[in-house]
DNA sequence: GAGAAAGTGCCACTGAGTGGCATAAGCCTA
DNA sequence: TAGGCTTATGCCACTCAGTGGCACTTTCTC
């Protein structure tokens, strides 16, 4: 009678993530409290009672604990990349748009939402989070385009690569204007949206010299 | 008499360029040789004769040292981007691409491609340079949107982001291509070219199941 | 229950990056 | 060209992120 009803992962798992979910969730309070600079990792050590040790063995350092919630949205991204069926004949660009939204959709952790706010605003505030974001999108890019070339029929790497960057560089501005309103989940697949839609708009816009507002 | 020929920069100014001159190539090379993160920066501060604490008056850090080529990049092409007449009536992409194309052009220091060489190739092999360049990347697409928005019409920010975004998204795409070949300088501008030719390409590409290669 | 395997804590250490202050070098004016 | 002013540099001590090693505890497996 070991049962713990269905709950698959073994008890030690558990414990990590036990573990790896309080440091993220005091992290990213102490953080957003007194400074992403300003606390040390002794002291958030301290506030979880967990030894610096163990903390190199959870996340790669502070700034990966900070974008733990980009992780969770990317590597599920790239989940769905492999297994959703593209229904009619999309474009690269539909099906890319179609996975991300429905990966947004998929991600219903209650407060996901929250935390990739929290997460925004340190990294707004804090380049080397910014940086280590950026870092890790990148490798995101190259990781969805070998799920791509597995699935599809892809000559080339290079038109394929640029059509990920745009996707990723769509994400990065909704996500920024989401920030910066009211930042409701829903909230967040609507700047998706909006965005994609700006890319055209943006490539094809006409350069006119400023009229009435020549200073 | 005090005639220093035409040589308007004080000697003071001289000196500072001198030394940063020198940190740049040192470091460069025994990054290179001996390995980034096997190289202190106590090594290289010796090597040059300088101490510590000036080289961080002359760099941010070490990755901002490996990033300095793409540094004198993207701030020429501010530069460019805040005097270039449109030619004709372009849209915002031909415009940027055109600034880009003329920036590449205009950078004539003898060594620079062979030190956009080395840059990239300690990148490839470092995360925080990367995530360093790619950092600075996201600063000079903000800086670009203030220029474009200064000389032109143009009432959203969002779709002007885009474009920026597509922009440097081809810049990285080249210059890694352009990377793994010969590397000459006048190779970066054709690979430009045909980055940027791959956008539409890879955002229209039809998606055809993997046929034959199925496993 | 015993042994294997995995996770954790503790400790000492390296090296990046910073602040403060004294010194030296270039600059400017009379 | 001597003096004071400004600015860059060197030096020293310090904080803190991140790592390696080893002993210890917990969980898993049989």
């Amino acid at each position: 009678m070991s049962t713990t009803s269905d709950a698959r992962p073994p008890l030690r798992e558990r414990k990590k993530q036990r573990t790896r979910e309080a440091l993220l969730a005091t992290g990213l309070r102490l953080f957003t409290e007194r400074g992403f600079a300003a606390t040390t990792l002794d002291e958030l050590c301290d506030a979880v009672e967990v030894s610096k040790r163990t903390f190199f063995r959870t996340f790669a350092g502070k700034e990966d604990l900070v974008n733990a919630p980009l992780h969770d949205l990317w590597t599920l991204f790239l989940r769905e990349l492999a297994v959703v069926e593209p229904e009619g004949e999309p474009t690269l660009a539909e099906f890319l748009r179609g996975v991300l939204l429905t990966t947004l959709d998929g991600l219903t952790e209650p407060d996901w939402p929250h935390r990739v706010l929290l997460s925004r605003r340190l990294a707004e505030r804090n380049p080397s989070i910014e940086a280590d974001g950026l870092y890790f999108c990148d490798r995101t890019t190259r990781a969805a385009l070998a799920v791509l070339r597995e699935r599809f029929d892809l000559p080339e790497d290079l038109p394929v690569l640029l059509a990920i960057d745009v996707l990723i560089a769509v994400f990065h501005r909704a996500q920024e204007a989401w920030a910066a309103g009211p930042a409701t989940r829903e909230g967040l697949r609507e700047h998706v949206v909006a965005a994609w839609g700006a890319v055209p708009a943006g490539l094809d816009a006409p350069l006119r010299p400023t009229g009435p507002t020549g200073r």
